[in-house]
DNA sequence: CAGACGTGGAT
DNA sequence: TATCCAAGTCT
């Protein structure tokens, strides 16, 4: 048998910690079902677990299958998305289902290739899915398991900008070998967990850590983050800020809305238009034949 | 590769 | 009040 690799994150210790203190979260429940699984990582993309947590469940619900979305209208979905935010998501997840439906047999697909080429599902989505899912081996990288890694790993204060080869590598090198593939993604589910609960970005909680006394950035003294500036994004009237104000007036109503009903959400009319158009463009409005406006009715 | 794409709670 | 930031993807 081959020596083990000294390693920041040992395997054991990591799965003994997730065992303690993982989160009970309902798509990791035993019964939730691959479609349960993959609701939830789009609808985690960029948005908090509180968040989440009623949505996915209503989703769940309403839409137990692949099918019953694919069924559905995209309005309907767009409307059911709520304020979850980036509601691009939703119209990419119902396109999504209605592929599972007519490509894959209405089985959500478990082998990473055939998810990457369904609509919203990137590097992240498909690797977790493969996963959380159908407990595959295979390097799931995520924001948490990035700055993990930039830490206990290379002693860095944060993760630097994403490369994603580079970031799958470094990853698929810490996942535990062998035959037990399960245990494999429980090692990462676990690796995400240590990010979202103790190794966080803000005030990292090292007192609690598992990995204090290997942990590289612990050894260096916990030097700050000393990468290139991360971009910092505002909100208040950008495009982002009046295409949800626009689309806040839509869901409201079940009945098409004038254009002067839509011109009160937002004062500055060049950009109210240019947004009202853009969102035709993506398919989150549509006009209806008198030229009133409304969620997508497509089914 | 940089920038667009929502939203709201925490600090 | 202002800034940070939360399970990314697409162009």
């Amino acid at each position: 048998m081959p020596p083990e690799v000294a390693t920041a994150l040992d395997a054991t210790t990591l799965l003994g910690w997730f065992d303690r203190h993982a989160r009970d979260l309902p798509w990791r429940d035993p019964e939730r079902t691959p479609w349960g699984v993959l609701v939830s990582e789009i609808m985690l993309q960029q948005t908090p677990v509180a968040r989440v947590l009623p949505v996915w469940r209503e989703w769940l619900d309403r839409w137990p299958t692949p099918q019953d979305l694919a069924a559905e209208s995209q309005g309907e979905i767009v409307r059911a998305w709520g304020k979850l935010g980036y509601p691009r998501r939703a119209l990419r997840l119902h396109a999504a289902a209605r592929a599972i439906t007519e490509h894959h047999g209405g089985e959500v697909p478990s082998d990473v290739e055939t998810l990457l080429a369904l609509p919203g599902i990137g590097a992240y989505t498909a690797r977790a899915v493969a996963a959380f899912a159908y407990g595959k081996r295979t390097p799931v990288v995520d924001t948490n398991v990035r700055r993990v890694v930039a830490r206990a790993v290379h002693g860095a204060g944060d993760a630097g900008p994403p490369s994603t080869r580079r970031d799958l590598d470094d990853v698929d090198a810490l996942l535990p070998e062998g035959p037990d593939e399960a245990r494999a993604a429980r090692f990462s589910a676990a690796l995400m967990e240590l990010g979202a609960l103790i190794c966080t970005a803000r005030s990292p909680r090292c007192a609690d850590c598992p990995f204090s006394a290997s942990c590289a950035w612990q050894k260096a003294g916990r030097p700050a983050y000393s990468g290139p500036a991360k971009p910092t994004q505002r909100y208040g009237g950008t495009d982002r800020h009046v295409r949800g104000l626009l689309l806040d007036v839509l869901r409201a109503t079940t009945e098409p809305v004038t254009k002067e009903q839509l011109d009160v959400a937002w004062p500055k009319a060049g950009q109210r238009d240019a947004c009202l158009d853009s969102l035709l463009t993506d398919g989150l409005v549509e006009q209806t034949g008198d030229g009133r406006f409304a969620l997508p009715g497509e089914h």
